[in-house]
RNA sequence: GGCCGGGUGGCGAAGUGGCCUAACGCGGAGGUCUGCAAAACCUUUAUUUCGUGGGUUCAAAUCCCACCCCGGCCUCCA
């Protein structure tokens, strides 16, 4: 609330209660969504991995003015859309290891909370009839304006959005909206209509985590005048403080032909799906790169970037791949992380991961930690040291992975990494045919017929590694 | 106009008073390994330098002031 970092001090010890603004199911996720959704995802997992009980509430707007919209357009019922794309949201997620949240709630499944909340604020003065809708009477609520940093009379002074003729004062937001013909209506007390936007929210988080809770997050942008409002609606009505903290990840921003920076918006074609990404880049490597910034600063999207982040996750699975040879077997991650941990050599690592996630989840900086272990895994391999290491090696290894889970990280078998999409232009058996007919001719020193071998794989994506202990094979 | 962020190497990105002669990643250069590669490893890639100009301090990328740029919010938006 005081638009800084503060340490975490929770109202019940051991417990958090965290809500998160969801998304509005009208179209297909985009880099913005998936920000939003592996940002809050890795504060979930790292609050639990803290020893703390996590409970998380993200929902689904499914009913407003451009559902409606693009419903009619398409001439479908409002119903029909929103669940195609809410489980498009859940297919988008689960491919970037978004794990889902314990409540997901939808807001026309609770109107009668909704309408509890109006028929509080209007009982309680700081609601209003007009032309059919009730608004809130902003001024009725002194602290508004606080989260944002906003002054209510400069808001007033710059507005220049055309004001509806039934609102006592511009700033006055709808909290329920008259029915018009055709679209989805609820009865209540004050008319047939649907509920405002904001309102979804306030009356969900209070119904799945009470009437104060710890954490709540979401997009820059909804800070005002989503957030405000809830604070608004929720405060006005129960008369007690209600989130301790207030999570804001920043914008993607896309860097268009030119070099230059603007804000990813559907009408300058600079949008990218979730699924776009997907077709190209495993959903972990979309992952890193939304991890590898901290996540309340801009982020700049563009295919080189992604890519970058793609080389910087080969690097990491090939320390893991590197590690699976020479141990035959990928140690999992570890359970909990030993005391002795702290003790060995990778002590340092494992505390420069747990100190950045400690100070407002610097992930950029734990996954510098990560990088650091993945090159001493690497290292080790070339001074050779064998047997005598295995069990360090295996053990960092295990660290590594539990640290990197806690990102959602280098859960995947690096085999299974390196030889995604395979199967799309040649099978997996037909490769390793090639590099046994290979083997045979390198044998034979026939090099040019290995090498021909080699070729004819790299054409097809396909680059080989020779070593020790074999060729291995991964995509290019 | 009001209010917020931000400007760090070729690129991305940490660092917000001394351990910064600036982490980490991508990219580049040279080397080791290899039949040759690839991957990995080693060395190297900001040395009056952290947008510009002032100031505070024993000490500033980090604090203060001014200025210049960039982005966002103020209307639906993650």
């Amino acid at each position: 609330m005081g638009r800084k970092k503060e340490p975490l001090v929770l109202r019940v010890p051991g417990q958090v209660g965290i809500y998160v603004c969801g998304v509005t199911v009208y179209d297909y996720c985009h880099i913005g969504h998936a920000r939003v959704m592996v940002v809050f995802d890795v504060v979930v997992r790292y609050l639990r991995a803290s020893g703390l009980h996590v409970t998380y509430v993200r929902n689904f707007t499914d009913i407003d003015d451009k559902i409606i919209q693009r419903a009619s357009a398409l001439d479908l019922p409002v119903q029909v859309l929103t669940e195609q794309f809410i489980n498009a949201f859940h297919e988008d997620m689960q491919a970037l290891g978004v794990a889902r949240a314990d409540v997901e709630p939808k807001a026309t499944e609770h109107l009668a909370e909704m309408q509890g909340m109006i028929h509080t604020l209007l009982e309680k003065g700081l609601a209003y009839p007009g032309g059919g809708d009730i608004f809130y009477a902003v001024e009725r609520f002194p602290a508004y304006g606080q989260l944002s940093g906003k002054n209510v009379a400069d808001l007033q002074a710059g507005s220049r959005v055309e004001v509806d003729g039934h609102k006592n004062n511009p700033l006055d937001f709808v909290l329920w909206k008259r029915a018009k013909a055709g679209e989805p209506q609820w009865p209540s007390p004050w008319g047939a209509g649907r509920p405002g936007w904001h309102i979804e929210c306030s009356a969900m988080g209070c119904k799945y985590l009470g009437d104060s809770f710890d954490i709540h997050g979401g997009g820059m942008d909804l800070l005002f005048p989503h957030h405000e409002n809830e604070i608004a609606q929720t405060e006005g009505s129960t008369g007690r403080p209600w989130v301790r903290y207030w999570l804001h990840n920043g914008f993607v921003n896309v860097l268009n032909e030119g070099g230059e920076r603007e804000k990813m918006s559907k009408s300058l074609g600079n949008f990218f799906t979730i699924r776009d990404l997907l077709s190209q880049y495993p959903g972990e490597v979309v992952r890193l790169f939304i991890l590898s910034s901290h996540y309340r600063s801009p982020l700049d999207f563009s295919q080189e970037l992604l890519e970058a982040a793609g080389h910087g996750m080969d690097r990491l699975y090939s320390a893991l791949s590197g590690a699976k040879k020479r141990l035959q077997s990928l140690p999992d991650a570890l359970e909990v992380l030993p005391e002795q941990a702290l003790l060995g050599g990778w002590g340092d690592d494992v505390e420069s991961f747990l100190a950045a996630m400690d100070d407002d989840f610097n992930t950029p900086q734990a996954i510098a930690a990560l990088f650091e272990m993945a090159k001493k895994i690497n290292r080790s391999a070339v001074s050779d040291a064998e047997a005598t290491e295995a069990d360090a090696l295996g053990q960092g290894v295990g660290l590594l992975r539990h640290l990197a889970a806690l990102l959602g990280l280098l859960g995947d078998d690096p085999d299974h990494y390196f030889h995604r999409q395979a199967a799309q232009d040649m099978p997996s058996a037909e490769i390793e045919q090639l590099i046994q007919k290979r083997d045979a001719a390198r044998l034979a020193r026939d090099f040019q017929a290995a090498d021909a071998i080699r070729q004819q794989l790299l054409e097809a994506g396909i680059v080989l590694q020779d070593s020790k202990e074999g060729t291995t094979w991964r995509r290019g």
